[in-house]
DNA sequence: ACAAAAGTGTTGGCAATACACCCATGG
DNA sequence: CCATGGGTGTATTGCCAACACTTTTGT
């Protein structure tokens, strides 16, 4: 949302001649910014950068785009590379133009969100970052490279923003779930308590979940075990 | 909203050797839907391709983002390079990166919708087009470049979305308007009839209107005038 | 038997809908 | 005075939020 001024500022006298010669353009990369539920805290994935004037700080895992790949391509090798993951759940975000985001380069930044069901199923970081871990949003981050503190704070609104209107949920949670699972997780990202009755009387009326017949046994009362209709996020239809 | 593939596809062969190569990088445009509405029609803002492949197909007017620029002030450049104007409100849609949407390249798209109160105040187009033109959305328009087809899709979604949660109908509005254009702006956008007092009054909860001293005298009964309380589009807060 | 979590219904308020008549003006 | 568009109120409905007790199991 915003108003595009009536002049634009051209290439800032800083920036180094040979990036304002005629045929120099833009880069083009993805981030992806990886959220995943653990203990009902919502966590994010972050890589340490290895080189150069930004060695130490963290980011999410990206890089540049290919010729010949598409944006959801390369974000998913990106993702992959990074964090030896495939087949998650990812969808674009935004795209960050500023040309000082990143000091090195004009780097236009396509932003993705990717939800996992589990932190756990990350590997190793990849060679280019010296480490890789997950950290708890809302608690303090570290101190992150480039404009990724925007980016985080869009694709947290973004995600709690499709949490009222979508089936998104399905892919924080694991294939069967009980209602106390998808209870607290809508209550994590939207950061309140929720009524357990109203709650279930509204997830039931959007008809995206199957009632399994098989239970969950633990201390006390078996609960009963769900799984989604469709495992695909989509809009849902609240007539 | 979109599942990544696990394994992705990389450079496709029939892509010129050229652009494999390891330092080949895609370039980056923005491409800027431009809405208005005129008689109770909403429009959109054509130029038509001189060049090339491509030439005599229509487009949305964009063009290659400059090193130094941010996106919004590229997409600000490029349509106040075709069509004159400066100042509208614009807004940031979608970004596109299929490496065969340009024929000739790959080029990621970052896509912008913007509104303007008035098709009238466009000027010629830019000399690297061969025309401009306004043409009515929902009525057949004429084939498009590149993958716009599915951005003027997108536009039009996102448009039609803000409208129920944001004072977003300020930017296709004059300063001041009456109630029936705001109703008929409405009505053209959801594509059906609205109940005159109903929507009288939800506009009205939402105290996003300033009524004015002044009438509008036409051939019957004056009507009252309205401006909006800012003239900044922003999410809406309902209660 | 008891502790702990699972499961279930009713009520009141508010917001959206449907619906029809009077008003003010210009011609 | 009449044609035309501007302006208004009410009754009904459906949805959402608030709220507490019973059931089932493990120990």
């Amino acid at each position: 949302m915003q108003e595009v001024e009536s002049l634009p500022r051209f290439a800032t006298p800083s920036r180094p001649i040979r990036e304002r010669t005629r045929y120099a353009r833009p880069k083009v990369a993805v981030d992806t910014v990886v959220f995943a539920v653990q203990n009902c805290r919502l966590k994010t994935y972050l890589v340490q950068l290895k080189g150069g004037a930004l060695r130490g700080r963290w980011a999410f895992p990206g890089g540049l785009v290919r010729v010949g790949e598409t944006l959801d391509e390369a974000a998913g090798r990106e993702l992959r590379a990074a964090t030896g993951l495939g087949g998650a759940y990812m969808e674009q975000l935004f795209s960050f133009g500023d040309p000082a985001r990143d000091p090195r380069a004009h780097v236009v930044s396509v932003a993705y969100v990717a939800l996992l069901p589990d932190p756990a199923i990350v590997g190793a970081p990849a060679e280019k970052y010296s480490a890789g871990g997950w950290f708890e949003v809302g608690a303090r981050l570290p101190p992150l490279a480039y404009d990724h503190e925007q980016m985080a704070r869009y694709a947290l609104r973004r995600l709690t923003a499709k949490l009222e209107y979508s089936n998104i949920a399905v892919a924080l949670l694991p294939r069967v779930f009980t209602f106390k699972q998808l209870e607290d997780l809508y209550a994590t990202l939207l950061g309140r308590r929720l009524d357990r009755r109203n709650f279930r009387r509204r997830i039931l009326a959007m008809r995206i979940l199957r009632e399994l017949s098989a239970k969950q046994h633990g201390a006390h009362r078996p609960a009963t075990l769900y799984s989604f209709v469709s495992r695909t996020p989509h809009v849902v239809q609240m007539l």
